[in-house]
DNA sequence: AATAATAGTTATATTTGCCAACTATTTTAT
DNA sequence: ATAAAATAGTTGGCAAATATAACTATTATT
């Protein structure tokens, strides 16, 4: 057998996770030269979402949130975020991009849209309108169905507590 | 800010990772019952592909070569597949599913295919051969591009050990 | 006022990703 | 035929990602 089949039969999952390790190797060649060299999607984020609480960053990017306190402690050492309470829901933490972050944020910016440019050149419009139709469509039902809840803790967390309280007393 | 913005604009990368980790929770919520929680894309593939040496699944799901070894030893631990040595090209392995694996497998395969019917039911047939057409040739592209070359490990491991051979010396 | 929910944090354990270096074997070049 | 290069797989180590439980502080609900 050939160590290199064409195309083998695979889930729309493992082929998205295929496509998503593919471009990240190529994103991360390409910016080789930035001081930084991961958390570009959570910085490519905050370009359109500068100011957004750490849950927005965790629910539009599918991260854990216990996860995300690292990667913005990061961003903070390496002086590219900043986070500030909100005066008016104390619990929120804003996340904002300093100037040095949003100078180099913009080089990342760039290099996602010039890798999307590059790969969508040679494919219609028109099949690229329904190629993102059906990924939003296919995210939108995954989260409809029932799921091990790892990225948007919302009730669920309270429901455990409660168990686990409950078992503990 | 809202938390949760309807559709942030995001690469197709970041998108592709998205559908991946939603489309493996729901998977793993799926299969809760199996004695394995892992590897399910790797005995997936295996399935169609049974007997393979492990470089052909690294090449096929771009895993990399030395996480590979611990996940077939994982599977042979709990006597999911077994190693067997090439006897044509005795650097080769191939690792064939036992009788306890191909029966598992057969439940990962279905739970596979359950998601991808269920999330692709409302989706129209030309749509879904324009979207599957389209993953195709982003991925192809995506492999014609400098990257970071972290799976497809052939001539460029020797180059690097060239290089360090020289320096060393 | 009590209870629940939300946002974020800490701690811990496990798993994964990545790299350099290595063996064994086979292929290619001279 | 021999030397050099390539291939398949392995090992060890470190940094990072992932998952879980338990926690504080704050706000919303009853």
């Amino acid at each position: 057998m050939s160590t290199t089949t064409n195309y083998a039969k695979l889930s729309v999952g493992t082929k998205a996770l295929i496509l998503s390790k593919l471009y990240y190797s190529v994103l991360s060649k390409s910016l080789e030269s930035l001081d930084i060299e991961r958390y570009y999607s959570i910085l490519f984020f905050l370009n359109d979402n500068n100011g957004c609480n750490q849950q927005c960053i965790c629910n539009n990017l599918a991260i854990d949130k216990t996860a995300m306190v690292k990667v913005i402690d990061y961003l903070i050492k390496v002086g590219f975020v900043d986070r500030n309470v909100n005066p008016d829901d104390r619990r929120e933490h804003f996340i904002v991009l300093t100037k040095k972050g949003l100078k180099q944020t913009g080089e990342i910016v760039k290099a996602f849209e010039d890798i999307d440019r590059e790969i969508f050149s040679l494919i219609s419009k028109e099949e690229q309108v329904i190629f993102n139709k059906v990924m939003c469509q296919l995210s939108s039902k995954l989260k409809e169905l029932p799921a091990n809840d790892l990225f948007f803790n919302y009730k669920q967390t309270a429901k455990k507590r409660k168990k686990v309280t409950a078992s503990k007393v």
